[in-house]
RNA sequence: GCGCCUCUAGCUCAACGGCAGAGCAACGGACUCUUAAUCCGCAGGUUUCGGGUUCGAAUCCCGAGGGGCGCACCA
């Protein structure tokens, strides 16, 4: 952009390159030949802008029905990038793609500009093309190019023109280079982007209002995680990016939000593994005045309509497996999930020595520090979640590994939270939000002490948080739930990677 | 973090102890209805990197780096 009241002229923008060099004085016929300056412009003229009139998804669905030969006299103007090139004599047929999808460029040596520099045409060159839409004799919906600009010129070669770039490293290195050459990595994009779409327009359909949180925290809290840690010059302090948006978003219930959601990047600093990014996307909504068993309802019906928009059914198939994802879905307690796994009733108040006696038998060794709740988790997830392919619900975890859920209305050893587990895996946790103070100081202290106990994953005392619960909060509803998870889920695909156009890589060398 | 697998031309892959190759892309040419067009020609390499064994290493061994998968941790 020109600096404002000094008008940017060709001379002003030609003189002002660093090279000093005139660039409108090259010679237009400059040779194909990469310049030896790789920072000088590409000597070809490039428009600096193209009026198109149509896309290829629009020209097929208007014009797929001329018959072979047939000239619909309607004239178009297309862009897109290159795809292949077949010359042939005095003809050259090229397919072209854009957003939409492809269309062929006819080109003649009797009525097509620069006929020759078309059939010079790279895969991967963008052009603009204008003509008339036409079927070709061979039945190939075509525009038969009269004029034609040179958008963009691909410098590097790219793909097998049929396999494609099929390298995993390349693929996700270059996700630029996969999104032209994989048809399957744009519909998951797409998919994924669709997916984000429908449920900020669901939320908001169902009275939920979309805010923002700060990714920087003072305290990383709301989840128990270890932290990417950064610094703030100006104030010279410590902070962390955002392990999780929750206690932020429960204090904006504090002030009157009764219906509020985030849609954001969130950040852990833990291995990465086919289902782990660092940063990934976490949807969390919290609903005043409801509690778990209302986001049970939820969190079925906004998946299964999910599916049923975005793939036109909600009998899925994951990886092979089919899931039905059509409500109700199983509704099973923890307590009841480990007893059917170890063969016997236990729950939360079964003794602490018999608990650790059973996981020891599953081959962990528990700490000494790990109460009833604990151990029952960890005999849910060593003997129970692991055959659980679902939808279920899996509700009424221990208090003591729910620090920021509410205690249930009928055990105070239990906490009133839920996770949903679709395709094996947690897709979803819910709970009614702890809205003493008391208690809630309480939790933090504990975790507190687990933390002091080396476990740098337990949380720490917020006091703004513990602030703003003494202004009230009101029986609130919260929810998480992954949004690269369930975009996976929808697009069945194994790796994380797949639905994050740019997943963490280690650099190159 | 640990274990297993993997890395050869721009891309997709051969060669598996004996002269580093093919297809596609690129480059030059022929061709008036192609669809991965076809045909002729021409180029293309520090076999990821560093050591070692050997008369000889892309190939075997050791180490480093990138990637994949599994385990651990988590969502």
């Amino acid at each position: 952009m020109s600096s404002p009241g000094s008008p940017c002229t060709d001379s002003d923008w030609s003189t002002s390159a660093t090279s000093g060099k005139v660039d409108h004085l090259m010679p237009p016929e400059a040779p194909d030949q990469p310049s030896e300056a790789p920072d000088q412009p590409s000597p070809r003229t490039i428009p600096y802008r193209f009026e198109r009139t149509a896309d290829a998804a629009t020209l097929q669905a208007e014009h797929g029905g001329l018959d072979a030969g047939e000239d619909s006299g309607v004239e178009v103007s297309v862009a897109g990038r290159v795809m292949l090139v077949r010359p042939q004599g005095r003809l050259a047929f090229a397919t072209m793609r854009d957003a939409s999808g492809a269309i062929q460029l006819f080109a003649t040596k009797a009525a097509t500009e620069d006929f020759e520099g078309f059939t010079r045409l790279s895969l991967g060159d963008w052009v603009g093309a204008r003509g008339r839409v036409v079927k070709t004799r061979r039945g190939e919906l075509s525009v038969q190019v009269q004029h034609w600009e040179l958008l963009a010129e691909a410098r590097r070669s790219f793909g097998d023109k049929w396999k494609g770039v099929t390298d995993v490293e390349t693929r996700f290195r270059q996700r630029e280079v996969d999104l032209w050459a994989n048809e399957h990595t744009r519909d998951v994009l797409l998919l994924r982007s669709r997916m984000v779409s429908s449920i900020r327009r669901r939320l908001e359909g169902l009275g939920f209002v979309e805010v923002e949180t700060p990714v920087l925290h003072s305290i990383p809290g709301g989840a128990q995680a270890r932290p990417f840690t950064t610094h703030h010059n100006a104030l010279d302090m410590g902070l962390y990016l955002r392990i999780a948006p929750e206690l932020y978003l429960k204090r904006l219930v504090v002030g009157g939000f009764d219906k509020v959601f985030e849609i954001g990047r969130v950040f852990r600093n833990e291995g990465i593994s086919p289902r782990h990014n660092p940063e990934f996307t976490m949807l969390e909504a919290y609903w005043a005045y409801a509690d778990y068993t209302d986001l049970l309802v939820l969190v079925e019906q906004l998946v299964s309509e999910l599916a049923g928009e975005l793939l036109g059914r909600t009998t899925i198939t994951y990886q092979g497996r089919e899931l039905d994802l059509a409500p109700p879905w199983r509704r099973a307690t923890m307590a009841e999930l480990v007893s059917e796994a170890v063969g016997a009733a236990v729950d939360v108040h079964t003794p602490a020595a018999e608990l650790a006696r059973r996981l020891e038998g599953l081959g962990v060794e528990p700490h000494a520090s790990w109460g009833s709740g604990k151990l029952l988790l960890e005999l849910y997830e060593k003997a129970a979640e692991t055959d659980l392919w679902g939808p279920v619900f899996v509700t009424d975890f221990p208090a003591e590994v729910s620090p920021l859920a509410r205690r249930h209305r009928r055990d105070p050893a239990l906490a009133e939270r839920f996770e949903a587990i679709v395709a094996g895996r947690e897709l979803a946790n819910a709970f009614s939000e702890l809205v003493d103070p008391d208690d809630q100081r309480a939790r933090f202290e504990a975790q507190a002490a687990e933390r002091a106990a080396g476990d740098d994953e337990a949380m720490v005392v917020d006091e703004d948080y513990l602030r703003a619960l003494d202004y009230g909060l009101p029986p609130t509803a919260g929810l998480g739930v992954g949004l690269d998870r369930l975009a996976m889920l929808l697009a069945d695909v194994a790796n994380i990677r797949e639905v994050i156009a740019f997943p963490t890589l280690r650099p190159e060398r």
